[in-house]
DNA sequence: AAACGGATGGGCT
DNA sequence: GCCCATCCGTTTG
């Protein structure tokens, strides 16, 4: 398929990886069968933002956000779903990008397979969460701390890049620092969360 | 179309 | 014990 970005493409701020992140592919090899997304829908956490896991400094779940960038941040949430970060920042800064949503691209069966009632839902409604992606893709807490520049899990310039518009509003679902512009999706993509 | 509430369990004060 | 970066089925307008 498509081959690692490399650890260069996470060395920038946090605000303009969350937006470069667009458009580009997630791709998982399990040893279920390969899922690859990409990436419509992102958010930031910022290291002075309350609503960053990592605000109040590093804990044994928010360890892996004050590592180098370009590994992934999984997380349990509401006792269910598991979301998908990419580590952000210079070292030691706690920050995270949220990849809250994809376009499926390839391994739709699968992702169908393993989504709840997946055999009842459309192609847009496969991915359009962060808990909804991570599901489709297979993404658990094994994957949490994975180095996304090597291969299982990472993310890769799609093979054609296509121009888009990004379209900035304040997070989804969260009440502290709710009025910060962090969310960044694809304007008029129709397998975004929200618009 | 929007609003609501239940499911379900780890993290942290 | 309360909070939580969610999702989905049900109810209401």
């Amino acid at each position: 398929m498509a081959k690692p970005l490399s650890s260069s493409f996470y060395r920038k701020p946090t605000l303009k990886l969350a937006k470069d992140l667009l458009g580009k592919w997630l791709v998982h090899e399990s040893h279920e069968g390969t899922t690859a997304g990409r990436i419509v829908e992102t958010e930031a956490y910022l290291h002075d933002d309350p609503a960053c896991h990592a605000f109040s400094g590093p804990t044994p779940r928010t360890q892996v956000m004050f590592g180098p960038p370009g590994v992934s941040y999984v997380y349990f949430i509401y006792g269910m779903y598991w979301c998908f970060n990419v580590v952000s920042g210079p070292k030691n800064r706690g920050e995270a990008v949220l990849i809250r949503a994809l376009e499926p691209i390839e391994g739709i069966d699968l992702m169908r397979q393993r989504r709840k009632r997946g055999h009842a839902l459309k192609d847009r409604d496969l991915c359009n969460g962060p808990g909804k992606l991570c599901e489709a893709m297979g993404i658990v807490s094994k994957l949490n701390g994975a180095n996304l520049t090597v291969s299982q899990l990472y993310i890769a310039e799609p093979p054609k890049r296509s121009s888009h518009e990004v379209h900035t509003t304040t997070r989804i679902g969260i009440t502290k620092a709710a009025h910060h512009p962090y969310r960044f999706y694809l304007r008029g993509n129709p397998f975004v969360s929200r618009p």
